[in-house]
DNA sequence: CTGAAAGCGCTAACAA
DNA sequence: TTGTTAGCGCTTTCAG
């Protein structure tokens, strides 16, 4: 292994020198940092980032909490905020935190703060008071995905609506008795997004004169499995069934897709379905959605900490961060028969 | 932020001490010990890690080296990675590689190398000689899983008899004319798991004195689009069609077992399916399949290399790992109709 | 623009 | 069992 005083020597500068042409802060002539680069290259030299955090203060490296990682949203997220990493020269250390309180603790406690990152992405994690007062008393920049932390920057979209546009694709096909399945309320520890999305279902449908009932509500919990029951239980009652269901995500839109076709029903012809999110089974299945794009949450939050962290880098400075969303019209729905 | 020389001092004892003490390496008393972890707890100190790496030349932290993240293997794998080593006190930093060459490279020699890593878990990604070998020479132990690396230690399911064990059970049900569904050649890369699986089909047939025919294989993407488009082929034909259906993998079974509901065939009275995984979506489909336990392997992947980052802690030396897997028998297969 | 030198905070001989 | 102390390899003032 090379050191940086291998390097000095070979070009004929100061370790000062090297560390300046190699990091590039600092002014160095032209000619001395060619000679620099040269030498490096040729002794294959890498720093050793530990002793340039020590000295430092920084480590190019972010860890990112995140409660899943074999969820569609969850893992493209992190897809997207890796791959923004590495194009800024950065690290990802990961921490999968199953919202358990024991684990959660002491990941914060042993890890997070172990100086070993520059900053902090949560992704739908509701931090406690306390554990962003810590990050922001050590300065390490904090940015939250897919749900708002109080006192914090957070990229989300806006789930209400999100939901009414869902809703209105319906209405305007000419749907009236159109049903919901969201999550129940003890998911709501995702930052209220269940209830934020039946929130916009529900004045979507206002907004039309229609009156939101009860029965054409059915909670779940955003696996397919579970919206397959909400949707058999929706669409069993042979009078006043819905002819059109918005579900709160994909996976549950699809699961409402294969009930009905356990129940003999045909979609769209029998019942327009649509879901959110764009899911990579989406497509396969016809499923029109209203398609968000977390990989691209993923690297906006690091983006976003790139401001802080290198500032001056790049300065396009998104003051209020707008997600991106879309209505992806496919073959689930159609106007309702009459 | 405390130091520990703070500590030191509320103690009242060196800093070799607290640095002792904490670490657990080297003899303290219970008195000094006792004192020290109650002066860490009052001061909130927790160890740099880059002070500590610099000065003892061990990150307790490890890199995962993995090409895709959003899909329900390589999730998996990380998922029990991560938790192993979070309960090793160790740190997961990812690198989330595409296979694309050169992203590839400039991770291996400005990430990886950069001593930030105290050991590499490889999944299902062939490394090249040169890279194990650099790797061997900065004495960090590599670990693979899902696939043989030339002169490292992996972690792979049995892929043939696995193969032979799906189509067993086809087989010991009464079906002579199983068709499969594997890999595409170029996608062989991941390790020859294709070639590995269609292997086993093959001799188990002819152990069963079927002649495997070349019309009963189609190849797809290990996708459920692809599954259902490779099916509908097999399916597609009124004479000779399959009476079961083997896929190498579960995505590709899903799909399979809704092509031919789309043709109007029912699974199992006309067609049996079994795949290979035990993916999150099996149980709900009914799919028979074997179950192959990807937490596991990433656990064990990290159990592996505790053994060698940390001799002596836990002596449990399985000197060849044999990784589980299991016929889990529900209701896609049945005896073919007479 | 460059070099000398003082640390960054901790660990590991070594000595006691 | 404990303390003293010399670094770990780099960055960054501070002079020049």
């Amino acid at each position: 292994m090379a050191g940086i005083e291998d390097v000095a020597r070979l070009a004929g500068v100061s370790t000062a020198t090297v560390s300046r042409a190699l990091s590039g802060r600092g002014h160095v002539s032209p000619a001395s940092k060619a000679k620099v680069l040269e030498a490096a290259a040729r002794l294959g030299y890498v720093v050793s980032s530990n002793a340039s955090s020590l000295a430092s203060g920084r480590t190019r490296n972010v860890g990112v909490v995140i409660p899943f990682l074999n969820r569609w949203f969850f893992s493209s997220v992190l897809e997207g905020a890796q791959q923004a990493l590495l194009r800024h020269g950065y690290d990802l250390t990961l921490y999968n935190l199953s919202g358990d309180g024991a684990e959660r603790a002491s990941v914060f406690e042993h890890f997070l703060l172990r100086q070993r990152v520059d900053a902090v992405i949560a992704v739908s994690l509701e931090l406690t008071e306390s554990e962003v007062t810590r990050l922001h008393d050590l300065g390490k920049p904090l940015v939250g995905v897919g749900g708002p932390i109080p006192g914090v920057r957070t990229l989300t979209i806006d789930d209400i609506a999100v939901a009414r546009l869902a809703t209105e694709h319906l209405i305007g096909l000419g749907h009236r008795r159109i049903a919901h399945i969201g999550g129940d309320l003890e998911f709501d520890l995702d930052f209220h997004l269940p209830t934020n999305r039946r929130l916009g279902y529900e004045s979507a449908l206002r907004d039309a004169g229609i009156e939101p009932e009860p029965k054409y509500f059915a909670p779940a919990d955003f696996t397919v499995a579970g919206g397959y029951h909400a949707a058999k239980q929706l669409l069993g009652s042979p009078r006043d069934r819905p002819t059109a269901i918005f579900a709160a995500s994909d996976e549950m839109a699809l699961g409402t897709i294969l009930a009905a076709r356990d129940l003999g029903m045909s979609v769209p012809r029998d019942v327009s379905v649509v879901g959110i999110d764009d899911h990579d089974l989406a497509d396969f299945f016809g499923l029109t959605t209203v398609a968000q794009f977390p990989r691209v949450q993923g690297e906006q939050a690091v983006e976003t900490l790139m401001e802080q962290l290198e500032p001056g880098s790049d300065a396009s400075e998104p003051a209020s961060i707008s997600l991106p969303y879309e209505l992806r019209v496919r073959s689930s729905t159609a106007r309702p028969e009459v």
